[in-house]
RNA sequence: GUGGGUGUAGCUCAGUUGGCAGAGCAUCAGGUUGUGGCCCUGAGGGUCGUGGGUUCAAGCCCCAUCACUCACCCCA
């Protein structure tokens, strides 16, 4: 009693009832527009062998070294929470030999993801995401589909202030001979650069280019462009896929500074940018992944996926959206043991028949009664006392305009259910 | 990991040069024996984030610590 209570741990929040309402309704929205398409739900564990995320994502990265929820078991096996999908789901692949019978498939998840880092807005310990990615096919069409998806389920959840950016990063073909002319080209500028970019010049180059530091910014104004250094296949490749974007009415920007941190994306990269969230103005990401199957064990199988930031989307959709809680269908209002005792009864009834009806369990007074049913914006209030009990006829108040008319208690849930089935007809 | 800002009632926040802990909203009760919203009256609710220090005296000053928050690094 006399101890601090427990608080949640650092970074990690809690989604109450009047956020989780929103919470379900993107995730219906998702879920219908993906299973449209012909994506299948998988559902991956929580937790991997740090090995997996290690092989994928690259062994000496800063996200490996110090920014996983990495610990040992009491076996002494290095485990880490998942910090995105995309590795697990080529895990399960591979594992499952998915690719023997039709290597093409298509699947979303929907969950929890971990990072160890310090939050700010948007960017949780624990954070949720929605994923879709497929697998085993090549073709630019597949890229165009995910970006589709997006603006898709963006614009069904009235999220309009938000761009595509996309790009291409080419392949194990091009991108060396960029990264080599990026270098020189760092390697003269060195002088006029910050000190993280100094850093940044031999670990991640790609970085550098969208520094906000004003002399970083000057010193590559003349930076090459990855689309410039482009091979054939990648480059009719891209322009296949602004080419259908254009078609297809999707609104996109080419945005050369578009990059990706981590080694296996290949070819097309985008993001869905806002302006709504501070520092945070990616709300979902994605990109070209055509050889992490392979290097994780797997057969050479192309893929692509992107993860959507569920709650950065959650609290553009909430600063957009009003909430809308829908109150209970009736307030019974009883009053004495007796009378509590049969409109419990009869609560129950009806909620079998998805009629919503609340009630105080306790002993207060009517007036207590009849605020609480105003409070919860309840239309209708059936008042059962000993007078009804006695006359076998209880009072059905309307909140909105006061009128007050006598329901027989024979029968009564049948009457309730006949009234409130009118009315949602008449609504609808 | 680094830097800035903020921690006082359930919520939003006042609190003067250090001198008894406050308001609005919300909750509960009464005004009306069994009828809601508006109004009036009253009540409950706080180790002032935590620990230490200075002082006759600390919400206020000093140190530490924790949390929240914004940004940096990084971005999956």
């Amino acid at each position: 009693m006399s101890q601090p209570n427990i608080q949640l741990i650092r970074g990690f929040k809690d989604i109450l009832p009047g956020e989780t309402e929103l919470w379900q309704k993107i995730e219906r929205t998702a879920i219908a527009l993906f299973e449209d398409f012909g994506y299948r739900e998988i559902r991956i564990p929580i937790m991997e062998k740090t090995e997996l995320f290690a092989r994928s994502i690259g062994e000496d990265t800063d996200i490996v070294e110090k920014e996983m929820y990495t610990f040992a078991d009491r076996k002494g096996d290095q485990l880490t929470l998942r910090p995105e999908a995309t590795a697990s789901i080529c895990r399960s692949y591979i594992q499952h030999k998915m690719y023997a019978q039709d290597p093409v498939r298509k699947f979303y998840t929907i969950g929890p993801m971990f990072r160890r880092e310090r939050p700010q807005k948007g960017r949780y310990r624990q954070f949720y995401q929605i994923d879709a990615e497929i697998f085993g096919v090549a073709a630019p069409y597949a890229d165009v589909e995910l970006i589709f998806l997006l603006r898709t389920l963006f614009d069904r959840l009235n999220v309009t202030d938000t761009t595509a950016h996309v790009n291409s990063l080419g392949c194990p073909v091009c991108r060396p001979r960029f990264k080599e002319a990026l270098s020189t080209l760092l390697a003269d500028a060195a002088p006029s650069l910050c000190s993280d970019c100094l850093r940044r010049k031999d670990r991640n180059p790609l970085r550098v280019m969208d520094c906000k530091v004003p002399g970083c910014r000057e010193a590559m104004a003349g930076a090459p462009a990855i689309l410039d250094y482009l091979c054939d296949d990648c480059s009719s490749h891209f322009s296949t896929v602004t080419g259908s974007l254009t078609r297809l009415g999707v609104p996109f920007k080419v945005d050369k500074q578009l990059v990706r941190g981590l080694d296996y994306y290949t070819r097309t990269a985008f993001e869905i940018q806002t302006g709504a969230l501070g520092a945070q103005s990616a709300v979902a990401g994605g990109g070209r992944y055509d050889g992490l199957v392979g290097s994780l064990g797997g057969p050479e199988i192309p893929a692509i996926g992107f993860a959507i930031g569920f709650d950065r989307l959650a609290e553009i959709v909430a600063s957009t959206t009003p909430s809308a809680v829908r109150p209970p269908d009736l307030y019974i209002a009883a009053l004495g043991e007796p009378a509590k005792k049969v409109a419990f009864e009869w609560s129950t009834a009806l909620g079998l028949k998805g009629i919503g009806a609340a009630m105080e369990y306790g002993d207060k007074s009517l007036k207590a009664q009849m605020k609480q049913a105003n409070r919860m914006g309840v239309g209708q209030v059936l008042i059962v006392g000993e007078s009804e009990l006695e006359s076998k006829a209880v009072v059905l108040r309307n909140m909105a305009d006061k009128t007050q008319i006598e329901i027989s208690v024979n029968a009564i849930v049948d009457t309730l259910i006949e009234t409130f089935s009118k009315k949602e007809q008449s609504i609808g």
